[in-house]
DNA sequence: TTGTAGGCGTTATCAA
DNA sequence: TTGATAACGCCTACAA
């Protein structure tokens, strides 16, 4: 019963070309400007197409020639802001070539991953961009025949030869550790994506490097996950507290988030709880909202260079879609400390 | 030079067909379900399609069967929270039953817009769902032959007889107006979308008619304009701004904004120039950024109903594309007043 | 300079 | 129960 009305009742080459009486080949030929066209039947042409209301038909094209014209991307979460920012910049830069972009969201999920993956490739997309929900071999085999039109986001992934544009999250938990770390805490928490989540599990490492660093050993079970959101961050704390004790099950003293989300669900759990942030509990996000600079207190975050992985997305394309180059190019960017006002110096008098 | 390289070299039914040795319309049924196929046939087929890794080509099929389960989406500023949620929940949930969702953003341009229709309109969507740029005849009868398959976001047009999802902007101006001036706030600067934007009118005409109800007259000459950013909000408080004075070139205690952004950028015009938001200088926003909520100060804002335009969209959907019905609908949610600290009350001693 | 014919991968109709 | 055949709208040799 699905798709009963009609849509469109079209306008083809072939209508055109009868109404001018001439064959649809030399429609065709017009219309793609085709110099053995002469001017005049060109104009013709073209006049007629526009005043009957031709769109060309790009299912046909596509089956035709084998290209598309679009460039498919799957992320998830696509409601995190720098993923937004990604994908809206490469979205309106391709589409001042003619490249349409469509978006899917895995969130998380290997199942819709797998499915995302195969809608994606059953519409034929000139390019793939993937930000993989875990490390999947059997989904990423699904792409291996498009290797040379496929970038990785946020995980490399050696078994298929193809572009990455990294971002170094194992760094971007490294700093935000040794921010905690050099502020002297040593009690903290850490709320992430669940781990299965490549870039996730990385951000946890670079946590416990920095750990390492400082002669300490960082305990896993701190490792708290759930799915952005400030709703699960302040779940997450909430479970943690005893509110008869008014106390945490467990010292704390700062918690690392892997999303400003996350940490603002730790503010709103300060905030129900009669906390003060950073003086009671200091918390860093990650992403950097634009936004978190005017919280209260504004947040110490690691800012996202999305300027710049849009841009490392954009030369892949540029080379490989308009230029028709084939070298596998990875790309990689780090992510910085924004300090701001929501992590204690606890070895300040 | 375009698209050199090759795709898969592609499974088809018709391979698979000469794998089996049986013709390829026997396998085509196999793999639709068709009954008349012998199970035996039918689960040989199945089995050897997945071993040869097909996936069927969503063109072809689309070409054929004059559907393509696809939803295009056009939205102005895909960045704004507000409109990435509403995408985000029809794409997920048409997800499930087979819909792919594309989007484009017009960037409240009309040309951009132009672009888009027509690049949707090439791509045989079964629905589309547009945002308008502006309210343009010539673009909006590029539709006239969907309008029992398209759906009008925030603005009313009557000449074409489609479904609408309105948000009531208007009101939303209304109420964001009501709050400065029940608190004393005469002296109102509104910064918001350009006015050809068809929401953003509403949102003044909302603003005007507050003010007449407090027998006041609104002075058009403080309508600021400019595109949702911190950035832009902040330039325009800047502008009007003289710093040797230290005070504005109009008098204002109160900016009345369109976008959580540009309150935004009202707080950072405040921090630059040692003002205090609310004490020197009141601000109200637009959509409720979930994090304006931990804002200093927690912004006040008016609530877009964006559960709410979620919904709507999918009656429609879900109706149309699901049910095969006919009907046309006009929904409509009202936006609600979230009162937070950034805003003072003059009338207080 | 224009027209004819074949095929891209499907689905659907009819015959076998 | 299966197979041949004709579209869908477009592009592109090749022929005229």
């Amino acid at each position: 019963m699905r798709g009963t009305t009609s849509r469109n009742k079209s306008v083809t080459i072939k209508s055109i070309a009868e109404e001018l009486k001439i064959s649809f080949s030399t429609v065709s030929k017009a219309l793609n400007h085709n110099p053995a066209i002469k001017t005049e039947t060109r104009q013709a042409v073209i006049k007629k197409a526009k005043e009957m209301g031709y769109t060309p038909n790009s299912l046909a094209k596509g089956l035709r020639s084998n290209t598309t014209e679009t460039i498919a991307i799957i992320f998830n979460d696509i409601e995190n802001p720098v993923l937004t920012y990604v994908f809206r910049d490469i979205s309106t830069k391709m589409a001042e070539y003619g490249y349409t972009t469509i978006i899917l969201d895995s969130q998380f999920s290997e199942k819709i991953e797998r499915a995302n993956i195969l809608t994606v490739l059953s519409r034929q997309p000139d390019f793939i961009i993937l930000e993989p929900a875990s490390i999947n071999p059997e989904n990423l085999a699904l792409l291996s025949e498009m290797s040379n039109r496929l970038i990785l986001q946020g995980t490399q992934y050696d078994a298929l030869n193809c572009h990455h544009v990294h971002v170094d999250y194992a760094y971007g938990g490294y700093i935000s550790a040794c921010e905690m770390l050099s502020k002297g805490h040593r009690d903290c928490l850490v709320i992430t994506e669940r781990l299965s989540f490549p870039t996730s599990e990385q951000f946890v490492q670079g946590i416990e490097k920095a750990f390492e660093e400082y002669g300490l050993s960082f305990d896993r079970s701190r490792v708290k996950t759930g799915h952005s959101s400030i709703t699960e961050g302040f779940t997450i704390m909430q479970e943690l507290w005893t509110p008869a004790e008014n106390a945490f099950s467990m010292p704390i003293t700062g918690v690392i988030t892997f999303d400003d989300n996350f940490a603002y669900g730790v503010y709103k759990f300060a905030t129900n709880n009669n906390l003060n942030i950073p003086n009671d509990i200091s918390v860093i996000g990650f992403d950097d909202n634009p936004i978190s600079a005017f919280s209260m207190p504004a947040l110490t975050t690691i800012h996202l260079p999305k300027e710049k992985m849009a841009e490392n997305h954009m030369r892949i394309l540029h080379s490989v879609l308009l230029k028709g180059r084939t070298e596998i190019c990875v790309f990689s960017a780090a992510p910085t400390l924004v300090s701001r006002g929501s992590v204690k110096n606890l070895l300040k008098t």
